[in-house]
Parts: structure tokens; C-alpha cells; sequence
DNA sequence: ATTAGCACTCTACCCGAAAGAGTGCTAACC
DNA sequence: GGTTAGCACTCTTTCGGGTAGAGTGCTAAT
């Protein structure tokens, strides 16, 4: 069915790119007259007609039923995104509200990442969404334990990307500050420079081995260390994604007299753990993704895209950045703001300044 | 316009009742046919229209169009609620629902209130929220620095009732870790006891007083806790609320057909200051909350009623816990098990394990 | 005070007609 | 052979009218 997209001849292309233009303008199926107008090449709408009935039938074009205009299939959008998109340029003015939102410093990387977020989906007027830093991008730098109660002991790790992690384990026997202090400093010691599920492996890796060991501060050590890090996986609890804005993808047209569509929608965006896995799956890849329609295959968002790019620490990746919008969105400017984000906000994790020139 | 609801008769009440008990069921206009089948007491359609009538003019019942059924008002619902509703028991699936979640020890009150929340969300499928422990409900026992950096130190702040609170504060010149113990111990010392506030109260109050101290320790303690607590309140930009199962609010029926209502609720869910300032009014009551309709002033959330109570640590309060719904909701459900819950949650905070038995 | 009866009002629904938009095909054109 | 004009056809949207149904409000009888 689909035929291979440099097949088309450049006329075919260009009828293409403007249908999935003036659709993504107007949200109305494209008609022939309307294209005959739009379309520097002078070409009457009998013309057009046979050029989009030979994309339709390529599968890259569809109409919603037997006389209405065109418009753009998952297929479609796909080419146009990938071949005949023109670039956008970011204004002035965009990069102006992404810096003036960096003026004061920011220490934790949650942060920075969740403040452009929210700037992205004001941009974009899209949801903002940020994957966060996981068990494997985080590389130890610290932990520390402070005592609650006789019964409980609160463990702070610091990575040396800066993201803190709060956990809270039961003791069996009361351990004061100072002990706790010492335990702390011989576990930084031990685990400096390890990513946290390396830390994780080798904690539990130990288990036992104290048992033929004299030294108390050594088997605490190792008893408080394995109950921090026995805690399975919360990745799919919603921990590590943030999603800003959700609400103007609720607002668009598209589903606004779908009431089936809108609940599934609002459904997809409240569980979190297939997101996640989504956006994780692309963390190491340095290229802006571009997701449209199905081809994220989240129950609900069929009707939407992602537009998502890592953000890095020394070229290290440590999460994902995007937007997720109706299928009918302005890519080009999208694209470019995605990606103009994400670079801002890996340089200024990288070099606590916010980059000045694009690109 | 509005009588005193005491001025009523018995039989009038009874007519009141059950056109609110047959709304909230139905969610359909309530016509006099249909309710002189509903009422024990035998009357024809003709007495009970004109009692509905009275009602009418009293403010109670209003009707959606001339020829129409009649529907409570928010100030009927509030008669209903005060005085007619008959009262609920929870029932032992629920009782047990709701303990079978504090199974496993958990050690964070905002992990024991979001999990309650949660299963509240469950229950009444509708927006669980709670209201987290704000500066004056924490009271400081331990602070702890932790070196990030060289120039960033992470402050831990942990409270009596468990409450853990991170701050990334920048430092002037590189302190290490021993030196950063020693000045929390100082503090600890120095603060123990008093609430946030007051501590930060205090440290502001301080200011200067070291300039005319020679002790280096000190004078660094000082300006390490300047800059943890100077930081101005955060309180409304949603840290200190969690909101849970919103969707279920969505679906229900009353918003399917207007979208407008539709996203300025959601605009009013995703906006969460004025519900905290909302439930922290209520923090202080023993009593359980019901807000009726228009009786919060929240814009979006005109059709929905709230119905919150605080919880406890040793009959001090909090937080607040409960459920956000359309004004059409079980007032007699929802209303005990919010109290319920509430009482369980308090229970459990103050003294570690579930309550058994109800009230 | 209660009730039966009845006129009246308003909504919801169905139906059909007409308008509009756009296609697909055929035949003419360059 | 590609391009175009013309036209019949299809499908959706919109509007009006007509009707059924639900429920009220009033009046007069009980």
C-alpha cells in the first residue's frame, strides 16, 4: 500500500506538504479547491484531485468519509515530519522566555528540568512532559543517614548530578548521630563514583558476608545499606515523570466533542509507568524523537504526538525532555523548540550557565 | 427569599428529602408524579407540587426550565446535608479496604495520607486530596547538612511527625562534611522543639549577631540557616497538596456534555492554591467539612462540593484529608468515610498501628 | 386541606428538505 | 499524455416543523 516516500515526484511533494500544512492550520479535511489556491504551481483542482487520490491511495492521505476533503495519516505525518517539513527558526522572543527563565540559579536538577517543562508547554501550549533521572543515571557522590526515632532512620543520597533521593528504613536497635556519621562516611568510601543500580548489585551481592565479620560498624554498615537499597523498582509509580500543562491538550479541538476520547486521553496521562517506559526507551539516543499518532502505542493517545529529545550532563544522558500534543500540531516550530530546550538545559547542567547562542 | 429550614414541616422535610435522595440517585429533574410514589406517606402528585412549590420559593428546589422536574439548590443540599440526610454506616468491605492499605509499615506521613487518599479516591470514585503538613504544623528535631559540592550544601530537615523537607543552599567557601556535622549538631541543639515558623522566626531574627562573634563554627551556623530558611513561602505552588483520581470527577456525567465546565474544572484541579488556602481555613477544626457548590469559591468548581477533615498527631493537627466531587454525590457515603478515614489516619499517625474498631 | 382535571409550556426527537462541499469520472483540450 | 472543464453523485450539516412526552400551575370540586 504505502509506497516509498522518494518515489513521489517533487509536484506530489509539494501537494502533500501543503494539505498537511493548511490541516494542521485549520483542523478541516483539505479540498482540492483550496490546495489549487494555496499551491504556488498553478494547477486547477482536477489536477490536485488526481495527485491526492494517488496519495490516498499510497496511504498517506485519507478522508473521513466519501466527500470530504483530506487529510494527513499517521503515514503521512511521518513523511512530512521526516522529509518535507521546513525548519523553523526559533524567535527571538522564544529564546528570550526560555533564558529569562534561568536567571537565578538552580542547584537540583529537578528543578531545571521541571522549570523548562513548564515553559515548553506555555511555548507550545502543549503538555510538558520531563522523564527524570533514573536508578541508572544517577551515579553515587553521598549518602548520608540521619536518625528520626529510635525506630527509624531517614537515608539521604546524593548523586553527583545533583539529584537527592529520600529514603526512610526501619532499625532493629537504636543508633545515635554520631554512629550513624560514621557509618555514613565508611559507605562514601566504599561506593564513590558507582551509578546507583551498581551500588544496588553490589550491596546485595555482600549480604551475608558480614555474618564472618567481627567489626560492628562494618555489619551495621552493611544491614543499613541493604534495607536503603532492597526497595524494588518504583519506576512505575509516577516517581520519575512530571508532566506540566496537560490541561491545553484537553483544550484543543480534536477532542472536544469526543467525550470517550477525551476521558481515555486524561486516563493515559494519569498512569505514568507506560510513559515512562516510552520516553526511557529513547534516553540514550541524542536525536530528537518524533512519535505521531500510534506509533506511540499508549492506550488514549492515539490522536497525539511526542516530541522528546534527551537532556545530558557532560554528555552523559540523564533523562528526557518533550511535549505531547494533538497529531495536528505545529511540528516545525515544536521540533526546533524541543530541541533548542533540551540543548539549554544539558549546557546549563554541564556549565551552570544558560547558552547564549543557538546552535 | 430563604426560610429557616426549621420553619418547615415535617411533611414538607420529607418532601425535601426525597426530591434530594431521588436527584442524587437519578441525576434527572424530579417530577411530583414520581415522588408521590417515592414518599411513604401517600399524597397525590397535585399536594406534593404544591409543596414542592413552597419549596421552591424558599430557595430550596429550583428547576432547570418551566415544565421540567425540580433540583435541589446548593442552599436545598445544604438542608439535606445539616439536617435531613440520614446517616451512613460504613460498611465492613470498606472498613476493611481502608485498613488492608496500612498493612505494611510505612514511616512518611505523606506516605500514609496519599495512600489514604488514594483508597478515599477508590471508594467514592472521586478526587481524593489531602492537604500536607505545612511550616506550622512541623516541628523541627533534626537538621542535617550534606556536602554536595563545593559550593552547594543539602540541607535535610526532618520533623517530629516524620515529615522530611530537602533544600539545596549555596555555600561562600568549601566546607567538609565534618565541619557540616558539627554545625548540625549545634543547631540541633540550638532549635529542638520549636515549629518551623518559629525557627524561622528566630534564625531571621538573629541576623547581624554574629558580625560581633568570633567564633568561626557559629558564625557559619548562622548563615547556613539564613539561607536554608529565607527562602519565601512555596506553599502555593502545589508542593504542600495531593490531588488523586481527578479523572473520576471528569467522567462523571454531569460535565459530558459541556466542555466549557469541563476544562475550567480541570483548570481548577491543575490550579492548586486556592485549594490549599481553601482546606488550610478548615485545618484547625476538629469537625468534618462539607462545602456545598458555590460555598467554595473556586472558579470551575462551582459544581462540585468538598467534603474534607483534618487529620491528627496526638490531637495535633496536620493536614487535611478528603474527597472532591460534583454537588450530585452520596453525602451520607461520602461523609463517613471521609470522617473515617480521617479518624484512621490520625490513629495511625499517633500511635503506629490501625484502628480497629470504627468511632 | 386535599385532590382531580385540564390547559399550557417547554423539551426532545424524528423527519424531510435543502444547501453546501467535495469527489470521481468522462470527455475535451493543448 | 498530461491537464482541465463539466457534471452527476454522495455525504454531511442545517433548519424547520410537527409530534410526543413530561410536568407544571391553576381552578374547581371534594
Amino acid at each position: 500500500m504505502a509506497t516509498n516516500p522518494t518515489d513521489l515526484s517533487a509536484r506530489t511533494q509539494d501537494v502533500l506538504r501543503a494539505v498537511v500544512n493548511t490541516f494542521i492550520e485549520t483542523g478541516e479535511p483539505v479540498g482540492s479547491r483550496t490546495l489549487s489556491k494555496k499551491i504556488p504551481l498553478s494547477l486547477s483542482p482536477a489536477t490536485i484531485r488526481n495527485i491526492m487520490s494517488d496519495l490516498a491511495e499510497a496511504g498517506f492521505l485519507s478522508k473521513p468519509h466519501a466527500s470530504a476533503g483530506r487529510l494527513p495519516t499517521d503515514l503521512g505525518y511521518r513523511v512530512f515530519v521526516d522529509a518535507l517539513m521546513n525548519i523553523h527558526h526559533i524567535t527571538r522572543e522564544e529564546r528570550e522566555s526560555i533564558q529569562r527563565s534561568y536567571a537565578h540559579r538552580m542547584a537540583q536538577v529537578e528543578q531545571v528540568v521541571t522549570q523548562a517543562s513548564r515553559i515548553l508547554s506555555e511555548l507550545t501550549q502543549q503538555a510538558g512532559v520531563v522523564l527524570l533521572p533514573g536508578r541508572d543515571q544517577l551515579f553515587f557522590q553521598n549518602i548520608q543517614f540521619i536518625r528520626m526515632s529510635s525506630e527509624n532512620v531517614l537515608v539521604v543520597i546524593v548523586s553527583k548530578s545533583g539529584v537527592v533521593q529520600n529514603r526512610v528504613v526501619p532499625i532493629d536497635e537504636d543508633l545515635d548521630q554520631e554512629k550513624l556519621n560514621r557509618i555514613s562516611h565508611y559507605l562514601n568510601e566504599e561506593y564513590g563514583g558507582l551509578s546507583l543500580r551498581e551500588v544496588r548489585a553490589r550491596v546485595l551481592e555482600r549480604m551475608g558476608e558480614e555474618r564472618d565479620n567481627l567489626d560492628m560498624l562494618y555489619n551495621r554498615a552493611g544491614e543499613l545499606s541493604r534495607r536503603t537499597f532492597l526497595v524494588d523498582d518504583e519506576e512505575d509509580d509516577g516517581e520519575g515523570l512530571f508532566v506540566d500543562g496537560a490541561s491545553r491538550v484537553f483544550t484543543q479541538p480534536e477532542f472536544a466533542d469526543d467525550f470517550e476520547k477525551l476521558q481515555n486521553l486524561y486516563q493515559a496521562f494519569e498512569e505514568k509507568g507506560k510513559l515512562i517506559r516510552l520516553l526511557d526507551g529513547y534516553l540514550n539516543s541524542p536525536d530528537l524523537t518524533v512519535l505521531i499518532g500510534s506509533e506511540n502505542d499508549i492506550d488514549g493517545m492515539e490522536d497525539c504526538s511526542v516530541v522528546a529529545r534527551s537532556y545530558f550532563i557532560d554528555d552523559r544522558p540523564l533523562g528526557t525532555i518533550g511535549i505531547i500534543g494533538p497529531k495536528r500540531m505545529r511540528y516545525d516550530r515544536v521540533v526546533s523548540l524541543v530541541e533548542w530546550t533540551a540543548d539549554a538545559v544539558s549546557h546549563y547542567l554541564s556549565h551552570g550557565d544558560h547558552r547564549i547562542d543557538p546552535k
